[in-house]
DNA sequence: AGCACGCCGACT
DNA sequence: GTCGGCGTGCTC
């Protein structure tokens, strides 16, 4: 029967994320490769005209009934790069998020090993500036070039990193006066650890919870503990015990407080055993230390939520830090993967027990804790004893009255009191949403959408305020609803402004400003940390990455200067991500032996998020959000699934989106339709967005419906689909 | 993703 | 009559 004897074929994916093509293709394998073919390496083949990379995912026997065969050119990897675990991994994520299959295996491989990019794998570089000894002492120097040569002098040499808030225009501006000397000279990433961190006395509750897990060795365990409570010192335990077992570890953390603080302390106490994948690599590094892991050399990987896919072998426990952050779902190449999920694959594949650490747990993680699908787990206090600190709220309304401007009596005496202590002072600056809404400045009043309790959108071209989620819309009125007074703004106060007001307040103080626009340039985030840390400023100002996971022990009072503005966001989770970020932001005060405060400003005092957030009350706050969610058949009680529908013709677009809609609704039942509605930024680079938002219990029926939609638009080139499970948000 | 094939408009 | 527009289809 197999005339063909052991002629073998490799079924190929290439390297082009297109529903067209994301199927296997065969090619014969030439005898002279025969030996280096296995299944998970990279090949080059041709494919039409061109030349492409692409994955082996099978090896098999030729029928002679097939078509003609190409053959592979040539094999790129000597050792496989997709494991046996990995090829069923992206099978399952191409499943879950619909997206190409090959996205999913690209998607959980380093940059690095894909096809365009050459490994050129740089070394990296610090510079250093001197003081040029015989440098013209005549040219007149700006204030900015005094500052930095005063600096260099103090120093005897600086590294560029340390110069914080100095543009590098000005630096190099002296060197090419003269007036300074510039050298580099090789960065080296993994230093060697001269201390070693000891290892922490725990207390009864860390020791409780550190057995319950290695006690348990195949589960899944929420592990809910306060700010302070020591979760960390628990992770590193249990990683402990399972290095001793000679397993495995991954630790995965919002890239956000993925800082060197924090890589440091796990460097410090795991040494040279652990890989830490973080942004500040470079491809070529991330390769590196991907190729570390590969080859066994590693023990423990941190990283953000790409770490997950991490080539471990033998995995004892995956850690997943704050697993409420939204970071780990991936939103917007697909595949749209949640980085829990796949924690939970792997510790299946594995037979290992997975720990999800947060002091504001999600919703979605507390409701499986509760029905008993993960086993909960507490750290109810702060390891030093310490309480939480008092959280006093203060109603903007009544300031407003008063016509104080943005701050209250209370935050303002408390910073000056701090001041003059010498103490340190953190205040959250909410930035403005991308979208913007319609609210009272007299007495705070939103406009929501009556169905879905988002906040509504305001729409300048129409004058109307509309629901992005369902597509309510209504007019704009000139007064308050809900007070009377015509005093409706549709912004909310702009960051800009209370930043120079606190600087007009608090003239000599020395204010630092963090936020993204001051922290994206490169190690800028690190520096501005450790510059606060070292107190050459007093108060530090800024958004969302001030209130997580730093640990100042010099911070005596945490201000929130509008907690309105995330509780305004158009979103369902506006509430359960304004009690997370108040949470957050509280634990940062009063951390050491001193005392702290926090005052939270807002125009909701009586706002359940705001009030649970200030009494440390989490399970309140869960029972609360719960019952809203049920009531509105938001997650955790019902699925959401996000289709996307963009293009440039915004009439035709909205027809097939009706369209699209009407054809879900012949085929599904007991599943809620909503929309077409215009995404928050409906207009984008010309492109229109809508999207249609599907409630569902049961997912069985609605994947099939979604291929056949997905196939139907494939090649309509005016229209393009998107699909997001359980988003993490909906714009 | 490329690239070829193919069927209708304004030109040397 | 031809050059070229980009809609449709194929790539082992």
């Amino acid at each position: 029967m197999d005339i063909g004897g052991d002629i073998l074929v490799a079924g190929v994916l290439v390297e082009i994320s297109h529903q067209s093509v994301d199927k296997i293709f065969d090619y014969f394998i030439p005898s002279s490769i025969l030996s280096d073919i296995q299944v998970g390496v990279r090949v080059v083949v041709p494919f039409g005209k061109m030349t492409l990379e692409g994955f082996v995912l099978e090896i098999k026997n030729h029928k002679d009934t097939e078509a003609e065969l190409k053959e592979i050119i040539e094999v790129v990897d000597r050792d496989v790069v997709l494991t046996e675990e990995l090829l069923s991994l992206g099978k399952e994520i191409q499943k879950t998020t619909i997206a190409t299959l090959i996205s999913c295996y690209q998607v959980m491989l380093p940059k690095a090993l894909k096809a365009k990019n050459g490994k050129k794998i740089g070394i990296r570089y610090d510079t250093y500036y001197q003081l040029n000894s015989s440098f013209d002492s005549s040219i007149k120097l700006t204030p900015v070039q005094n500052k930095i040569i005063d600096s260099v002098r103090d120093k005897g040499e600086v590294l560029r990193k340390e110069l914080v808030d100095i543009s590098s225009s000005a630096v190099s501006t002296l060197v090419k006066k003269g007036v300074l000397v510039e050298e580099k000279r090789e960065h080296y990433r993994l230093q060697n650890m001269i201390y070693r961190e000891e290892k922490k006395k725990l207390t009864d509750d860390q020791e409780h919870v550190v057995k319950e897990v290695i006690n348990h060795p195949n589960r899944t365990f929420l592990l809910y503990g306060v700010t302070g409570s020591g979760k960390t010192e628990v992770y590193m335990e249990i990683i402990d015990y399972y290095l001793s077992l000679g397993k495995t570890s991954i630790v995965l953390v919002p890239e956000i407080s993925l800082t060197p603080q924090m890589v440091m302390r796990f460097q410090s106490r795991f040494g040279e055993k652990i890989a830490a994948l973080h942004s500040g690599l470079s491809d070529g590094e991330k390769y590196d230390e991907w190729r570390r892991i590969y080859r066994g050399e590693v023990s423990i990987v941190i990283g953000a939520r790409s770490a997950i896919f991490a080539p471990l072998t033998n995995i004892g426990v995956i850690i997943v830090d704050e697993e409420h952050s939204d970071s780990y779902k991936q939103s917007d190449p697909s595949p749209r993967y949640q980085a829990k999920d796949i924690a939970i694959w792997r510790s299946h594949y594995h037979q290992c027990s997975v720990v999800l650490g947060s002091a504001t747990p999600s919703l979605e993680s507390m409701a499986r804790a509760q029905k008993g699908v993960y086993s909960f787990l507490s750290l109810p206090n702060r390891v030093n004893g310490k309480k939480l600190p008092p959280v006093k709220i203060v109603d903007m309304n009544q300031v407003m009255k008063q016509n104080r401007g943005y701050f209250s009596q209370e935050l303002l005496s408390g910073i000056e009191k701090r001041l003059e202590k010498s103490e340190q002072v953190i205040l959250l600056l909410n930035r403005r949403g991308y979208s913007s809404f319609v609210t009272c400045k007299n007495c705070g009043f939103t406009f929501k959408c009556p169905n879905c309790d988002i906040t509504l959108t305001y729409h300048k071209s129409s004058n109307t305020l509309r629901c992005h989620y369902c597509g309510y819309g209504e007019k704009v009125f000139s007064k308050c609803p809900e007070c009377g007074e015509a005093s409706l703004n549709n912004l909310g106060v702009g960051t800009q402004k209370i930043e120079e007001e606190l600087m007009k307040v608090f003239p000599s103080s020395r204010i630092l400003r963090m936020d993204y626009d001051t922290t994206s340039r490169k190690g800028m985030h690190e520096k501005m940390i450790t510059a606060f840390q070292n107190h050459e400023y007093d108060i530090l100002l800024g958004t969302q990455m001030v209130a997580k996971g730093l640990d100042f022990s010099n911070v005596t009072l945490v201000g929130v200067i509008n907690a309105d503005t995330s509780l305004n966001i158009p979103d369902f989770r506006s509430g359960e991500n304004t009690f997370s970020l108040l949470s957050q932001v509280a634990g940062r005060s009063g951390r050491s032996e001193r005392d702290g405060e926090v005052v939270i400003q807002t125009f909701n005092p009586e706002h359940y998020a705001i009030r649970y957030a200030a009494g440390h009350d989490y399970f309140s706050f869960y029972q609360e959000e719960m019952k809203i969610r049920r009531q509105l058949k938001y997650p955790p009680y019902y699925y959401l699934c996000n289709i996307r529908i963009s293009g440039r013709d915004a009439t035709y677009l909205f027809d097939e989106a009706l369209k699209i809609k009407r054809s879900l609704e012949r085929y599904l039942e007991n599943v809620i339709i909503l929309g077409p509605s215009v995404a928050t930024i409906f207009k984008m680079n010309n492109i229109y967005r809508y999207h249609i938002l599907l409630k569902y219990k049961d997912s069985k029926n609605i994947y099939p419906i979604f291929l056949k939609i997905i196939d139907h638009y494939q090649k309509n080139a005016k229209i393009k689909i998107d699909i997001d499970f359980n988003p993490s948000q909906i714009m």
